[in-house]
DNA sequence: GACAACGTCTCTACAATGTAGACAGTACGC
DNA sequence: GCGTACTGTCTACATTGTAGAGACGTTGTC
């Protein structure tokens, strides 16, 4: 009898069909193992078992890839904008990116650069997601839309600094951590750098869940004294 | 009589000779006028004048290039580690980078993109500058070097987190500004969107410099509460 | 002044990339 | 069964970074 597909060697592959998410999915896992510069066309379509030309039906060129990819990423940041007490749910917003920052390291270059390219209004809509819900989140927690947009900008703006500077600090390999880093101060002259190199050991155990939440404390706060909600929440 | 150096017409060009900053200056100014895709080896000689092999005298590779672009424009940043009022002079520093990041927003990217896959120790030392400068300023205000160190990562965090938030609702053409905002904006889907459709307006009129100042007061008063100098500033 | 050595710049060449355009194979409507 | 639309493939090309050998001019040494 026929086989449904035609395979070569019979356990071989089943060669899937392909769908936007698929492609998207080992875009990020290729991403994810080997770094941004490992996903081209050509790989891409090797891990897919397919010409590379077949993806471009499901991504209009590479800059499209990589707002998919970032998308992708994006997606799975969970966000409830009816939480009652806001506070809480930026806290635990802010956590949870900072963990998929962790996982996912390759792609954050992303998520930074993109938006600097691209007007608002045209990036891509999982992108755009969070944000409309921040907002949502504020609104109903009885700021006034300006006011939610000020809120939001110090704190994504904050969050995402921390995010950086954390994974600017965080060398991929966790045993060779401490001594790359020394190697690495090991460089610099004396001379011009003496604060920097002293403080090796301390940079070397970075508590980003503590600072992030540390910083949130002094933001939100600060936040909370000079924009009161206007109203009840719930509205 | 010879000319020192030989022209095939008179008055066209005297071709400079090549030096890394003269390298580096052209590379940053395309990179201002035509964005970092313009930053080819190929285009920068042409810029120059030179065959494109030529730039290998002065950065080892492309990467390197762009480190030395980063580089070039940091050093544009001025820093008084010895002020004696630590956050006059972290209030400065922030608007100043703010300042550059707006006069040269094409780098922005390579700012922020290069040290995640550049361990600390390997970076082009005019990129840690600042960073031993503001330990400098902050131990010499009387921090402890590890509370310096905790101080410099919560407020670089939240500066670069707001130059990115400011550069992504920065639109290049002023004038064009609200119209493409606009345009953009109308593109969402009204139902998925409403309050980001909603703040059009106040997404418009960004007042950056307000905002970030706004945010140093609110972190620089929590850091102060919470780590205070241990002794009389001037050590 | 001759000559060697060196630093600077150029030429040629190649592998890798993104992607346009024409085509093939398949599924599914009637 | 046949046309139509969708999915995937093949070929081809311009553009990129950069290796490697050499050309040119400047400079130091006898």
């Amino acid at each position: 009898m026929g086989s449904p597909q035609k395979s070569d060697h019979p356990t071989e592959a089943p060669k899937p069909r392909l769908s936007r998410d698929l492609v998207l999915s080992t875009a990020l896992a290729l991403v994810d193992a080997e770094g941004l510069d490992a996903l081209t066309m050509r790989r891409l379509g090797q891990e897919l078992q397919r010409d590379p030309m077949s993806l471009y039906r499901y991504a209009a060129n590479r800059a499209a890839l990589l707002d998919g990819v970032s998308e992708m990423v994006l997606n799975e940041l969970a966000i409830f904008p009816d939480d009652p007490d806001w506070q809480a749910q930026l806290r635990k917003i802010a956590h949870d990116l900072r963990l998929l920052a962790l996982r996912h390291p390759n792609v954050v270059p992303l998520l930074v650069t993109r938006p600097l390219s691209t007007p608002l209004g045209m990036r891509p809509l999982g992108t755009l997601r969070p944000l409309e819900q921040i907002l949502a989140l504020l609104i109903e927690a009885g700021f006034t839309p300006s006011a939610a947009l000020h809120v939001y900008r110090a704190y994504y703006g904050f969050l995402y600094g921390h995010i950086l500077n954390e994974l600017q600090e965080y060398i991929v390999d966790p045993e060779e951590n401490e001594a790359i880093l020394r190697l690495g101060l090991h460089r610099l002259p004396a001379k011009d750098f003496p604060h920097l190199r002293a403080l090796g050991p301390v940079l070397a155990d970075y508590d980003g869940d503590g600072e992030l939440d540390q910083g949130l404390s002094i933001l939100l706060s600060g936040l909370a004294t000079q924009l009161t909600p206007q109203h009840q929440p719930g509205s």
